[in-house]
DNA sequence: AATGAATGAGAATTCATTCAT
DNA sequence: AATGAATGAATTCTCATTCAT
């Protein structure tokens, strides 16, 4: 590995480090030393790689929003045509195990409940999330398009989608023993298929009833 | 004011400074001297009525949850006995200003944040949740009962309800400037007319013309 | 002792410790749990008086500065009327056990050291370079017209005097062993007596013969 | 180039970034990074020329004498063989720009702050005084005798040269505002007057009338 | 009942020094 | 000969908690 190679490295294992860490010991309880320690290295790694222990955290939102964006564009892109194939294969991956899992779930919801008062961390989560309701609106008027649902308002369709599943991960992390992924999955197919039921009807019976 | 008034009155008076500290400083940069400047008393003052600073942000998040629960059961008890018109005043308080003002959506969420790694917070969660479900669930059910909507799964809706109002919080935290509390408030009214045209569909196209 | 009193008291114990500290450390290895030992008290103590080690040292070479002043003044207030006791009473001030002793001499030293790199140092150093300065040149002009010593420069005397001390401080405070405070003290009478034989002839005779 | 002469060109150019690294930032804010950086070589480098800071210090501070001492002997050495004219040499040669320019002041006044507790920088000023003071001494003896001023002390009048000369590089360092060279140089000449009118008599005047 | 001075444990940060390349 | 990544000891600063008044 050359140089810049090993930087690049280091600095992917740190911030690996750093959501493991938040993971573990949560946004209020985090020091750079259980940093360090997650990611076997020294004591004074981070401000060696990161000028403030703010600046880390700063870069692992954008690190988690990146890698979470890349997935699921890699995802849509690999689903075909079907607008509905696509949005199914969306909400599959919001609940997919490495997404919705117990980790990050609640690594989202640390930096989220903070973000209020870090103008950087808002400013990453509002691109991230206008991102992701620009492809979802994009889709819902696909389908609103092709299956003459004229009365359905994509905009609010798609909010609703992106809100619900939002919401549907705060249940995940706080009643863990009242909701599991294939519930939350059906709850969106459940919205899906009340303003498109010959889209996604099949889908609302069907989620749920096999392994998550 | 007697003795055990005067203890009250004081305890109360902390916890309000304590969500205004919260809402003014946030979570991780909160303070016990911040509390007490907010409180306009002395230093030591926290530590004299709660045994820490931890006990301190359970009990907040316990009042916090219960002045919620309070009001919401205060506004279903005076809404007559129309499931429909509950549950309407229900998302009406949801959204109104002091419920879902920038101040007490971001208090929420900071606690939220934290939960996972409070096993106190998770359990205030968890209770005024499930309180909240409960009433939806029944209200919904009540809905589904007489107006004969047999292939309605009450369960999923009221969960649904429920997720997309903390989804929307998010996005009223999140982006203020791309939504605000009416929009929100169509959404969830979309959301249930989707499956409750009858009941519904009028609340859906005039909530958000008129000012919340 | 009253709370103000006590806080006072602490400040002005603070700022003898860190004189004492800088003394025995000097500038570049003074630490604050140095000057919280030296004060017997506990390691937060300055952070809680002081808002930081950089206003600690700044306060503390105030109090220096104060403390010469106050000396000085109250020496040349006793000494009656005559210009030239008044200024063999500043020269003997300057040379006394307690003002050019080595730890004072180290310590006003160490704050010139530094004091081209703060501002506020430099600020300090000024005003009371300007006093001093003002008092000798006023006590100089005055001998000058008493005398008729018409072709003496009194600015430029004032000026010799002065840093021909802080030279002098310089020399004990590098070569103890080559000069001692009677040798400095018999330097500052010869310049005087070099301008003004009459008045200064004798002491520059007698200094240096008692013991110092 | 050959190796040892790399070697003692870096040694040299790391002394060089020393000082300018001094004059720029102070001596307590001074980092080995910061040297490197001035000498645009890499972060190590100093570690591997000098044992630790410390010694790189005490290095410079030995380059620093030399290269003053180097300075006055050569000015000495061209000045004929008049003692007034050698001192009047010495006067000028301490109030050149380059000499007493705020940076060069700046930097003796730093090391001089720290030498009290560095009995290494203690003995290198010694060293550097003691010659200064011999050669001063030894042209101030050879004026006494030429001119039978049997009255006047040498030593005294030497070492109130010396400690002259340091204490207005104070004031050049204090009181820039104040004091500048030329008035500086007419203080020295104003005490060499006062003890041997004749021989400095015009300079005293003329000082200071003509650029530095 | 309340104050606020004092404590001291804990955290971020800095930086001289080391060492593999 | 030189680099610069990595280390870890040391230092400043913060702040929950205690306690005398």
């Amino acid at each position: 590995m050359g140089r810049h190679e090993i930087k690049e490295f280091r600095r992917i294992q740190l911030l690996e480090a750093t959501i493991d860490t938040v993971a573990r010991r949560g946004f209020t309880d985090l020091t750079l030393a259980d940093v360090a320690d997650a990611a076997k290295l020294s004591r004074g790694i981070v401000n060696f790689y990161f000028r403030s222990k703010e600046e880390l955290l700063a870069e692992t939102l954008r690190y988690l929003t990146s890698e979470y964006e890349k997935n699921w564009r890699d995802a849509v892109a690999h689903a075909g045509k079907d607008p509905v194939a696509k949005l199914r294969i969306l909400v599959e991956g919001d609940f997919a195990p490495q997404t919705a899992g117990r980790k990050h779930v609640s690594v989202w919801y640390a930096f989220w409940g903070e973000a209020r008062w870090r103008p950087e961390y808002l400013r990453i989560c509002q691109e991230v999330a206008a991102q992701y309701r620009k492809e979802t609106r994009a889709l819902v008027e696909e389908i609103v398009a092709r299956g003459n649902h004229r009365h359905v308002d994509a905009d609010l369709v798609a909010r609703g989608l992106n809100a619900l599943i939002d919401g549907l991960w705060l249940d995940l992390l706080i009643e863990p023993k009242d909701i599991d992924r294939n519930l939350a999955k059906r709850c969106c197919y459940n919205f899906l298929a009340s303003h498109f039921p010959a889209e996604f009807g099949a889908a609302a019976q069907v989620a749920g009833t096999t392994a998550a």
